[in-house]
DNA sequence: ATTAGGG
DNA sequence: CCCTAAT
């Protein structure tokens, strides 16, 4: 089940969005008489099909996948067929395996609970120790056809022994005191053989709907009632129960023959999970479970259990607000990337010696090209993952800007003096000089970052690009692009004095022009106090350059109104000087 | 997709 | 260099 590569993940926020919406929007939408107004779930609500019990353990989900009980495309298309079959798949070999382990005694045990009730009979709830010592502390997603009624349990069903620290009453008690007052009979087991049930007349099932719901309805289908009043019934114990139930950490309870499982103590450590009970709906059930794994690699603890929080809040009633704002929260890029710091900084410090730092705090890890790539959906995805190998043995953050074009440093001013100038100068625009060593790349990858996702996950995950000097050449073919183009062409200009260069986007020529023209300003002003002539050791980009950047500058005041056609670019020269390539 | 501008 | 907003 691969599903955490996936990218087109569902994202907490779309499912916070479509399954907390209060109680009664619920209740309106899925109860209601028409049938038809509610979607996706509709589907199965009033399909019964499968009838599979927990007990007999054969809970077919191929056959319920078969079903369409539910419409993927119904769920925001976010999640994948694939993915919730392959899901489906995992928790069907779960549970048959589960089943298989199960000792048959223990199995005997759980039919007796059940046969206990469904003895008892009458209208008699499970009291709170009942409800105590019904629970079944596991990892179990509680899955419900309301067709069917059939609920299944997967996880650890560890049937024979009980959460001790499952000592809380209120809700058990809540519970009692809301279902018996006006759903007396819900207690009744597996819906097809409930004798208690079946023995209501269909306007008992309709007061007790009405009672339950606040409104009636016109079917008198049965088992719809029946199943429905389930549904609601556990709708509301898990309303009542959500906060305690993450706090608690796991719990369960039996509601008649049938086991509604929560938990929150999944193999995630996801607080979230006690979210599936509330979402009776098994497909939501399914979706979080789905979810829940995606979320469990990049989510923190902390984190999670905030966000069940919030999704709680609103289900208790009105805090639309919260969920607002969590929608429209448009979790920053730079909000993975630092998460991703975190864990990186984490990893490496647990792996010992290995020095890294940061310069700034807000220093991108990815480039946007690679991180577009990355996470094409924006969130949730991948997964950091920290692979030893890359910190084994020390390591140090290079400096940006280590990499050196060409073999040749122009840090040094000296550079400046070189042929290149000519070369550049003579060249025809349209001839690409190809500047690009590849000794960039090559340093990159032998120094490295210091970063894991290199290594650990797709290799087009380059960083945050290296800081690549600008070659005197560089700069003369800018200065000569916008010339010839005019500032703000920057595509322009790269595409004709850069086009055979990968680095150095638009932006970039960009950047380097509003750095040079800031330059040659500062220059200005400096020179009048070192009037030493010296040669500008401060800066690699002499004098002239400089200067001319003003010149252009004021040229091409920044807007696409070019003064000068091309032809006009030799009387610049000419105007500039014959010495203008040189450093004067 | 490009560009401008802030960081 | 990165990011974002505005074209």
């Amino acid at each position: 089940m691969n599903i955490t590569s996936k990218d087109s993940l569902i994202t907490s926020d779309e499912i916070a969005n479509m399954f907390t919406s209060k109680f009664s929007e619920v209740d309106l939408s899925l109860f209601a008489a028409s049938e038809q107004e509610a979607i996706g779930v509709e589907h199965f609500l009033v399909e019964p099909k499968c009838n599979q019990n927990l007990l007999g353990g054969a809970f077919d989900f191929e056959a319920f996948h078969s079903q369409k009980f539910f419409d993927v495309e119904d769920f925001s298309g976010a999640i994948e067929y694939d993915e919730i079959k392959a899901d489906f798949n995992a928790v069907h070999s779960n549970l048959t395996r589960e089943a298989q382990e199960e000792t048959p005694e223990l199995l005997e045990e759980m039919l007796q609970v059940a046969g206990d009730e469904v003895l008892d009979g009458k209208t008699r709830l499970p009291t709170c120790e009942e409800f105590i010592l019904d629970a079944k502390p596991a990892d179990e997603v509680t899955i419900l056809d309301h067709g069917s009624c059939k609920v299944s349990c997967v996880g650890n069903m560890d049937l024979g022994r009980y959460s001790p620290d499952f000592h809380e009453r209120d809700s058990a008690a809540e519970i009692s005191n809301m279902s018996s007052a006006s759903v007396p009979a819900l207690e009744s087991t597996h819906n097809q053989k409930s004798p208690v049930l079946d023995k209501m007349t269909v306007q008992e099932l309709h007061e007790a709907f009405k009672s339950m719901f606040g409104r009636e309805t016109s079917v008198t289908d049965k088992q719809w009632l029946k199943c429905h009043l389930l549904f609601g019934l556990q709708n509301q114990v898990e309303l009542n129960n959500g906060l305690n139930l993450i706090k608690r950490g796991t719990t369960s309870y039996k509601i008649g023959g049938k086991t509604v499982c929560s938990s929150s103590c999944d193999s995630s450590g996801s607080a979230t999970g006690s979210i599936n009970s509330v979402l009776v709906d098994k497909t939501m059930a399914i979706g979080w479970h789905v979810e829940r794994k995606k979320f469990a690699d990049l989510n923190t603890l902390k984190t999670s259990s905030e966000d069940s929080k919030i999704d709680l809040c609103s289900l208790d009633g009105g805090d639309e607000a919260l969920v607002t704002q969590k929608r429209l929260r448009k979790p920053p890029k730079r909000y993975i990337e630092e998460s991703m710091e975190d864990k990186s900084r984490y990893c490496k410090k647990k792996n010992g010696d290995c020095e890294v730092v940061y310069k700034e705090s807000r220093e991108k890890l990815l480039s946007v090209r690679s991180r577009k790539h990355l996470y094409p959906k924006g969130f949730g995805a991948a997964p950091m993952v920290c692979q030893d190998k890359s910190f084994k043995g020390s390591c140090i953050q290079v400096p940006f800007g280590l990499p050196v074009e060409e073999g040749h440093t122009e840090t040094d001013s000296s550079s400046w003096n070189s042929e290149d100038f000519k070369d550049d100068r003579l060249s025809s625009p349209n001839e690409e000089v190809d500047t690009e060593p590849h000794s960039a790349r090559s340093q990159d990858d032998i120094c490295g970052d210091g970063f894991s996702t290199r290594s650990s996950t797709q290799k087009v995950s380059s960083h945050r690009k290296h800081h690549i000097s600008w070659t005197s050449s560089e700069v003369m073919k800018l200065i000569e692009g916008v010339t010839r183009c005019g500032v703000g062409r920057w595509a322009e200009i790269k595409r004709l004095m850069f086009s055979s260069s990968s680095r150095r986007t638009p932006v970039d020529l960009k950047d380097k022009w509003r750095n040079l023209l800031r330059a040659s300003y500062a220059q200005l002003q400096c020179k009048r106090k070192v009037k030493q002539g010296q040669k500008q050791v401060s800066n690699q980009v002499p004098e002239s350059v400089l200067w001319r950047v003003r010149e252009l500058s004021t040229t091409y005041p920044y807007q696409r109104e070019r003064k000068f056609k091309i032809a006009d670019y030799d009387m610049l020269l000419v105007n500039l000087g014959p010495n203008f390539f040189h450093i004067g």
